[in-house]
DNA sequence: TTAATATATTAAGTTTTACTTCATATATGA
DNA sequence: TCATATATGAAGTAAAACTTAATATATTAA
């Protein structure tokens, strides 16, 4: 919080840019820009908003919040937490704790034949990412039908309307992360 | 941006707290945080900040910064692109567009026998969670050891030292997926 | 319904502080 | 070492966050 200056004169010169460049790109005066890198004054949002823009960057990335330290490295082998199961055979397996830290959620997701997940992490923000890790999974992303088999990705906004079903004679399972974390 | 007063009042009600109560954690006046509810003002990043810890929430968050529309949802059959590949025969696959809008990278990581990655990838920030596809894989993070086999998952800091090899007679493989993106 | 209380919004004034101006320092290079 | 570029500092200004206090709008009870 206190160090948002430092990361603004390094993501600045990083990008080669002096203080006059980037001051006249965000709109205020050199000395404006300087005081914010010293600490001497916070930007203000809408500053701040020009200034991540103009460094291509986000506002939260100067604010530091992506420096969360995530505890020790969690390492789970094959036995992993079953967090949520539904009737017809859904089971969702967590492959990390869960941590206010955290920046993305970790799940292994095993349909026995014939099951699906509908409302399943729904009402969630962020965005996902599945990858297929054996049998055939087909997913509906609002009105668009993709049919995965095994190695195959799919990355999509979390806000979608979402469904995926197995698609396959046997058990179907694929890794599916979102990020940011819901918890 | 604009919108950060509908977020907060979302955020605020969903906990069941009325203005005089949370603007009474931030140390602000009632009148003013329904000031900001109502975008007539932005909040100093001081306040959003109070604010977001009182809401358990970030202030990238409440900045809308994870709204983001991801483009349209991307499939990538197991025909990958290949994006780095070392001499000792570790290649690395993207497995989604890269894309300025999306939160997470996304590789697919192929270890030649006894090769591996040290310097690869290096310099990132965020968080990154590795999944073993195949094979098995001994990573080392910080002064610590481990022995990843099939389906074990680990998840740890991007700024940490690292380090990832291949630790089977034949191809070892694992998703890289790392949060926030590096681009 | 009506009164009584809780909760939210608005207007106007105050105060904080982000930002400007301009002078000075420090670095870079010919 | 002079000249130019770049960064910092002091002092003042202007903008806007925030306060106070009054008013409106819900919510509840009688």
């Amino acid at each position: 919080m206190n160090r948002i200056g430092e990361r603004i004169k390094k993501k600045r010169e990083l990008h080669k840019l002096n203080l006059n460049e980037l001051a006249g790109k965000v709109g205020i005066s050199p000395s404006a820009l300087s005081q914010i890198e010293k600490s001497k004054s916070f930007p203000s949002i809408v500053t701040l908003k020009s200034i991540a823009e103009n460094l291509h960057t986000t506002m939260g990335e100067l604010l530091g919040e992506n420096e969360v330290i995530a505890n020790n490295p969690v390492v789970l082998r094959n036995e992993m937490k079953l967090t949520d199961q539904n009737r017809s055979g859904t089971n969702i397996y967590l492959l990390s704790h869960h941590d206010i830290n955290k920046q993305m959620d970790t799940y292994l997701v095993r349909f026995a034949k014939t099951s699906g997940m509908e409302n399943l992490l729904s009402d969630s923000h962020g965005q996902i990412f599945c990858h297929v890790l054996s049998g055939e999974i087909r997913f509906q992303i609002e009105e668009k039908t993709y049919l995965l088999k095994q190695g195959d990705s799919i990355y999509f906004n979390a806000k979608s309307s979402k469904e995926a079903v197995n698609n396959s004679d046997g058990i179907s399972e694929m890794l599916w992360i979102q990020s940011p974390a819901n918890f």
